[in-house]
DNA sequence: CAAGTGACTTTCG
DNA sequence: CCGAAAGCCACTT
């Protein structure tokens, strides 16, 4: 049958930061993903100061799992102290994510996308 | 259009 | 391991 009709999420008309929302989205619980990671698994490779752009301006509306989100060293984007940073601290403790000194193993919770959400959900 | 800014990343010491 | 500097990209002024 022809694809004409794409399966689920229709890429094409999303835009880059529709595209970084989605892939954010998409990290499991109890898992976590730098910048860069993120920048690339939407497409974007070298964005990783774009997708703290589009995290920064992102809708209200939206739910999005922002505290899953990291530095590419596994430490959190905000100083320690700041009341961001505490709450994502909170946020990742409740998911059973360890965080010592504003920092998180990315050893242990790096998000490593399976085959299913790259050719379903991120299928460029 | 040039300069400044930032929820980033990598390299160097 | 940690801090400083440079590189990078999109947005704002």
């Amino acid at each position: 049958m022809t694809k004409q009709e794409s399966t689920g999420t229709d890429s094409r008309k999303l835009t880059p930061a529709e595209r970084i929302w989605h892939t954010v989205g998409f990290i499991p619980k109890g898992s976590v993903a730098s910048y860069g990671k993120i920048a690339d698994l939407a497409g974007l490779p070298g964005r990783a100061r774009y997708v703290g752009y589009c995290l920064r301006n992102v809708p209200a509306s939206l739910t999005l799992p922002w505290h899953r989100v990291l530095r590419s060293n596994g430490q959190i984007a905000f100083p320690a102290g700041t009341p961001q940073a505490l709450t994502q601290c909170e946020l990742l403790a409740d998911e059973q994510v360890l965080v010592q000194n504003n920092r998180v193993n990315l050893k242990l919770y790096g998000w490593e996308p399976g085959l299913d959400v790259l050719l379903h959900q991120l299928a460029f």
